[in-house]
DNA sequence: TATGGGGAAA
DNA sequence: AATAATTCCCCATA
């Protein structure tokens, strides 16, 4: 390493945040920067992260103090902090919290509170807010609480706008610290097992009960809703149910799709007390609605035609339901939305990896299921084996001669295609399977072609969406026993949480550079049995799948993952001089 | 009860 | 900004 100063990171006045990572302060350095700020570039060796306002706002949700995050900055800063950046962080935190939701003695009425006069008129004059706020009038019947004592200026609001003004707030920029009462819901009898079906002792983790005492608070007003975030592997779905057993009501469980409805039945009948006819399935093919129904998001968000309501979304006011979780919360489908805004009296867990969506409703999630309560950073998991260590590396290859010219008059689609179906990756997939000899392996593709290519010459099954459950299951249980080594997927393998463990993952074409799926298949695939995984990407060098590229590995360097990246001239077993150039940390076991 | 097709979604 | 593939829902058939 060069230049170890211990002073891995340069702040900048337009709120980004270099990070060299060939710093020996580096890790560290990242560890305290994730938890208020969000990767944006990741390249071989400066990283770029930007403090925004909700990474703020989360920060100052979980307790944080400007001073806090200023403090570390200044700790890992090469040049001294920029002034104007405090004092926007200063504004931004301190506006978490500047509106405060309590409940007053009406039953159907809350108080939106402010100590800020300024806040105050904004809102009075604003054209659609203000349909919504009844100002209020200190002389009249109408009580607020005095022990503690609210803010002194404010307005009353409807219980039924809890969610659309916390949503408008939060748009124009005042995130709402929600203090009103939650509703109980029936109350159920559960308890965690402490062994499973097979006699292994079962115990929680100590992660997993910070989680869930983070999300209910004891009670406290302005607790027991918001977002938990775990690495993928970490056991999201343990402090789901240890958030039940704590709470002791009632439980709606939506999922993004069957596969997870059933996972989730599973471990509900496996690691609680629970009875099996007090779990029910909401799905496609099943109605069950019991005292903890697992449901699909799609089922709730479904609806004959555009014109039409959701017919499912009676669901969600069936049952008195004390909580509601939200699995994959970075998921949730823009119509489900709407109905959270209706169910700000309820209970709400989300449970994700990365609270990054694509489509940039951020905002939509912190303020209507909640602010993120806990997280904890993937390195601390891997250091105490709770999850695998993994690698990944990004080989890039040349197109074969004979592709360069139809490369080069393509139009920008078929551009893409063409990068990805570069037969060269085809020996680069065989030379790193026989580096894995023994291994087990999958093979990843987004074209069913080239899969189909790569699958004969392999020898190696193929597994699409077309392939009848039945086949799979018979091939999970081969690959899980190991009598198939090396299996070729499509993007089954995004969903598919069945699929078996493997402690490599080869993937010779992704779509357009979404993090999410990166993280969802390196996450879903390399479970913690090994000790190492790697997660091997194969691009076109000098094509649009260059740009891509970095776009998805943005996620998986912000969870701490670390990658290079190998040029490849050929097999390295055949050529006589090999000049592979690496760069990154190295790989090589 | 199973199977297949159409439409929508992310 | 965009592709291709997948999955989910319901409904119609047998």
């Amino acid at each position: 390493m060069f230049n170890p100063t211990n002073k891995p990171l340069i702040v900048q006045s337009d709120s980004t945040v270099l990070l060299d990572v060939h710093d020996p302060g580096a890790e560290e350095a990242r560890r305290s920067l994730s938890q208020f700020a969000e990767l944006e570039k990741s390249p071989e060796h400066i990283h770029t992260y930007r403090i925004t306002n909700l990474s703020l706002w989360n920060a100052a949700a979980a307790g944080f103090s400007p001073e806090e995050l200023l403090g570390s900055l200044q700790d890992f800063s090469r040049f001294p902090l920029p002034d104007s950046l405090g004092i926007s962080m200063k504004e931004t935190m301190n506006r978490f919290g500047a509106l405060q939701l309590f409940p007053t003695s009406e039953d159907k009425v809350l108080y939106l509170g402010t100590r800020q006069k300024a806040i105050y008129a904004e809102l009075e004059a604003h054209p659609r807010l203000k349909k919504l706020l009844i100002p209020y009038d200190p002389q009249s019947a109408r009580g607020i609480q005095t022990e503690p004592a609210v803010p002194p200026l404010g307005f009353l609001v409807q219980l039924l706008h809890r969610g659309t003004i916390k949503q408008q707030l939060i748009n124009l920029g005042y995130p709402v610290e929600d203090m009103a009462p939650l509703r109980e819901g029936s109350p159920l009898d559960i308890t965690l097992q402490d062994r499973t079906p097979n006699g292994q002792p079962f115990e929680i983790r100590d992660y997993q009960t910070q989680s869930v005492q983070a999300f209910l608070g004891e009670k406290r007003p302005g607790t027991g809703f918001g977002t938990i975030v775990l690495p993928c592997g970490a056991g999201k779905t343990i402090v789901g149910l240890a958030a039940m057993a704590e709470l002791g009501q009632e439980t709606l469980i939506l999922t993004t799709n069957s596969s997870a409805v059933h996972q989730w039945i599973r471990e509900l009948r496996e690691k609680t007390t629970l009875e099996e006819d007090q779990i029910g399935e909401y799905t496609g093919s099943k109605k069950q609605i019991r005292p903890v129904t697992v449901a699909t998001y799609q089922i709730l968000v479904w609806r004959p035609d555009k014109e039409s309501d959701f017919p499912h979304f009676d669901l969600l006011r069936s049952r008195n339901w004390g909580l509601v979780i939200y699995d994959e919360v970075h998921l949730l489908p823009a119509p489900m939305f709407r109905v959270t805004a209706e169910l700000q009296a309820l209970r709400r867990l989300g449970l994700t990896a990365t609270l990054v969506r694509e489509d940039g409703l951020e905002r939509e999630v912190f303020s209507l299921v909640g602010p993120k309560r806990f997280d904890i950073p993937w390195k601390d998991l891997e250091g105490r084996g709770w999850i695998a260590q993994a690698f990944c590396v990004e080989y890039r290859c040349d197109l074969p001669e004979a592709r360069k010219i139809p490369y080069a008059t393509a139009d920008r689609r078929q551009k893409y295609r063409i990068a990805s179906e570069n037969p060269i990756k085809y020996d680069i997939a065989e030379y790193l399977i026989a580096k894995h000899r023994g291994e087990s392996i999958l093979v990843i593709g987004q074209y069913l072609d080239q899969l189909r290519t790569i699958s004969k010459e392999l020898g190696a099954p193929l597994l699409t969406g077309e392939t009848p459950q039945t086949e799979r299951d018979v091939l999970y249980s081969k690959f899980r026993e190991g009598s198939i080594k090396v299996l070729v997927v499509s993007k089954v393998a995004n969903f598919a949480i069945d699929l078996p463990d493997a402690s490599v993952a080869i993937q010779i074409s992704g779509s357009f550079g979404s993090r999410q799926e990166e993280a969802q298949r390196l996450g879903r695939i390399l479970r913690p049995k090994k000790q190492h995984s790697f997660f091997y990407t194969i691009i076109s060098r000098n094509t649009s799948e260059e740009e891509f590229s970095l776009n998805r590995q943005k996620f998986l360097t912000e969870q701490g993952y670390r990658y290079s990246i190998e040029i490849w001239d050929g097999d390295p077993r055949t050529d006589p001089a090999p000049h592979t150039r690496s760069s990154g940390e190295k790989t090589e076991a």
